[in-house]
RNA sequence: CGGGACGUGGCUCAGUCUGGUAGAGCACUGCGUUCGGGACGCAGGGGCCCCCGGUUCAAAUCCGGGCGUCCCGACCA
């Protein structure tokens, strides 16, 4: 392609609605513009980004076995009423009347479809496995769209779903889908870590996230080094000490704390570690209240809890519910006296005397054993892994991580096969319902991913496998023997099926250069008089900086190699 | 949905407090010089100052109401 027959509109300064570096770069670099909050337009830089992710990732689905198709985007409401989702999903949900007044919306995502479709079409045993995908734009109705592509209301989604005669043979599909996630980002030369993962409103036994690594991910992650395990923060596993319960000492007593609402207040004021102070919180799990309790210094996982408690929704009780509940305001709760559930952190078990809010204004109770004075308290993991936790799985150390998601998997069972009806039968003549699995790759989020991940003061490094051209050439001249020369090399280039750009603006140098690093095109061919005359043109690679001359006959050949050799792909 | 900020040529922003002829830089068009890291000179084009209403002799500026955008939080593959 010719630079100057295609759009590619850098932009010298930073627009001011963009806050992170891939939103700002996708703007700069002319891949992308806003078209209204969260929906974008990919310009044609942009858009062989995408598409060459979209390859990537069709070619690794196509090579597992999964077939593929392709679901409308709208789609009817008896269909989400029939699974329950019409009602629960929320307003994420973007619903329509057509001119008929019949309800419809924009699918964020294609379970009820897919499972009519496997209701329909699959009757025997002998129709599974079976795992349908499509590459499709989905609409989420965000309630804060935000970081440009990273969270828009509509973007593109590859989405797939395995059909299983049992669980076992889901979980075999399950592990197919793994290895395929795995080899596509190794493709797309992304550094990323799979960690075990919360199911979430999805349902299903469990699952893994694939994540982009990135200092900036919305997403934290912690791994052991040691054994392999990962898992996101949400998720990760806060293993108890295995020593017994300690020996009670005096009984509680209650002191004034006046003033004193915060774990760092009352430390101070009885002069404690917050360590050997118990939170109490009060929570509304699907409108029933329950009482949670960790360590002062620790962070309630509320995705723990709401396991736990199995519920649909679960929030933070209002000042007026926790006065009913424990008759002291808010900041003062403690575990005695409570005719809620009571719920605690493992963890706690092991201190010998924990200070509590007495639930009274202005006084807490110290000398609290848990065993002892709150014998109805069901013990479970419901902290936030910290830095000084050891592995769940083998005791080594933790690191901790920022990632971007760009994949999740999971074990659906016959959640929606069940609501849906959708069943075969075995050899026996038997009716089951279908087990299910779903699996979702955020394509478009992929691009914004790999940005994060790969750019630098002068712009964004793409992968080559990924990178909108794999090589661009840079006359530094607009006629003469440097334009001819950069023309047949681009021509070679051409014909030997690599992906090149060529920047045959009448500009001066150092223009083309700002553009280019911008752009991040992994490799950038030079030619220019100096070069010329010593028969070499000039390779830079735009990930190390590193440069070499090449030899002006062998320049083509060796372009071609590296990238084969790096991945490249043609569009 | 709670809190905050912002809306002025394509982009980045000044001007708003204290009402009085709409500005700068970049980008764009033409000419000339320049040409290995975002050149320079000269000459140009381009604006419903987000919208609606109000106050005023006069509103980008003051007042009221909308709309839009972004950030933090809550929420969310």
């Amino acid at each position: 392609m010719k630079f100057s027959r295609t759009l590619i509109p850098t932009l010298k300064e930073t627009p001011a609605d963009a806050e992170i570096v891939s939103h700002q770069l996708m703007l700069r670099a002319g891949l992308i513009r806003k078209l209204a909050s969260g929906i974008y337009n990919w310009l044609p830089l942009g858009y062989r980004v995408l598409r060459k992710v979209e390859n990537i990732v069709r070619q690794e689905m196509d090579s597992a076995g999964a077939l593929e198709i392709l679901m409308p985007a709208v789609q009817p409401a008896e269909l989400w009423q029939s699974s329950g989702r019409w009602d629960h999903y929320g307003k994420e949900l973007l619903r329509f009347a057509d001119r008929h007044d019949n309800a419809y919306c924009l699918a964020p995502t294609h379970e009820e479809v897919v499972t009519d479709i496997a209701k329909r079409e699959i009757r025997s045993y002998r129709d599974m496995p079976l795992n349908l995908y499509q590459i499709q734009t989905k609409f989420r109705d965000e309630i804060r769209p935000r970081f440009g592509i990273m969270r828009a209301r509509e973007f593109l989604m590859k989405d797939a779903y395995s059909f299983d005669v049992d669980d076992q043979a889901a979980a075999a599909s399950y592990q197919v889908m793994h290895q395929a996630y795995t080899r596509i980002f190794e493709r797309l030369g992304l550094r990323f870590s799979v960690v075990e993962a919360d199911s979430g409103a999805i349902g299903g036994s469990f699952s893994h996230e694939f994540m982009v690594l990135a200092d900036t991910g919305e997403d934290a992650i912690v791994s052991c080094g040691g054994c392999g395990y990962a898992a996101n923060l949400e998720k990760a596993e806060a293993v108890a000490s295995h020593a017994g319960a300690p020996e009670p000492g005096p009984a509680t007593a209650e002191v004034a704390t006046p003033g004193a609402h915060t774990v760092e207040e009352v430390a101070e004021f009885l002069g404690v570690a917050p360590h050997q102070i118990a939170k109490t919180l009060i929570y509304l799990a699907d409108g029933q209240p329950v009482a949670a309790m960790v360590r002062g210094d620790r962070e309630l996982n509320e995705i723990k809890l709401k396991n736990q408690l199995g519920a649909a929704e679960l929030q933070l009780a209002p000042p007026a519910v926790i006065q009913e509940v424990t008759g002291g305001p808010l900041g003062f709760s403690g575990p005695l006296g409570l005719e809620v559930p009571v719920w605690v952190d493992h963890e706690l078990l092991q201190a010998p005397a924990l200070v509590v809010g007495a639930n009274k204004a202005d006084h807490h109770l110290t000398g609290l054993h848990l065993q002892r004075d709150v014998p109805q308290a069901r013990p479970a993991d419901l902290r936030v892994i910290a830095p000084d936790d050891a592995c769940p799985r083998c005791g080594g150390e933790l690191e901790f991580a920022r990632g971007i998601e760009v994949g999740h998997i999971f074990r659906l069972g016959t959640k929606y096969s069940t609501a849906m009806g959708a069943e075969y039968l075995d050899a026996e003549g038997q009716s089951h319902p279908i087990v299910m699995g779903c699996y979702g790759i955020g394509v478009s989020r992929i691009v914004a991913a790999a940005i994060e991940q790969g750019h630098d003061d002068n712009g964004i490094i793409f992968p080559l496998p990924i990178a909108p051209y794999s090589v661009t050439i840079l006359p530094l001249g607009h006629q003469g023997p440097v334009m001819e020369k950069a023309l047949e090399l681009y021509r070679q280039l051409g014909q030997k099926g690599v992906d090149v750009l060529i920047d045959d603006r009448d500009l001066r140098p150092g223009v083309k250069f700002k553009d280019a690093d911008l752009v991040g095109i992994p490799l950038r061919l030079v030619v220019g008089n100096k070069g010329l005359k010593q028969g070499q043109v000039e390779l830079k690679h735009r990930a190390d900086g590193r440069v070499e001359m090449l030899p002006l006959e062998q320049a083509a050949d060796s372009l071609v190699e590296m990238v084969n050799q790096g991945g490249g792909q043609t569009l």
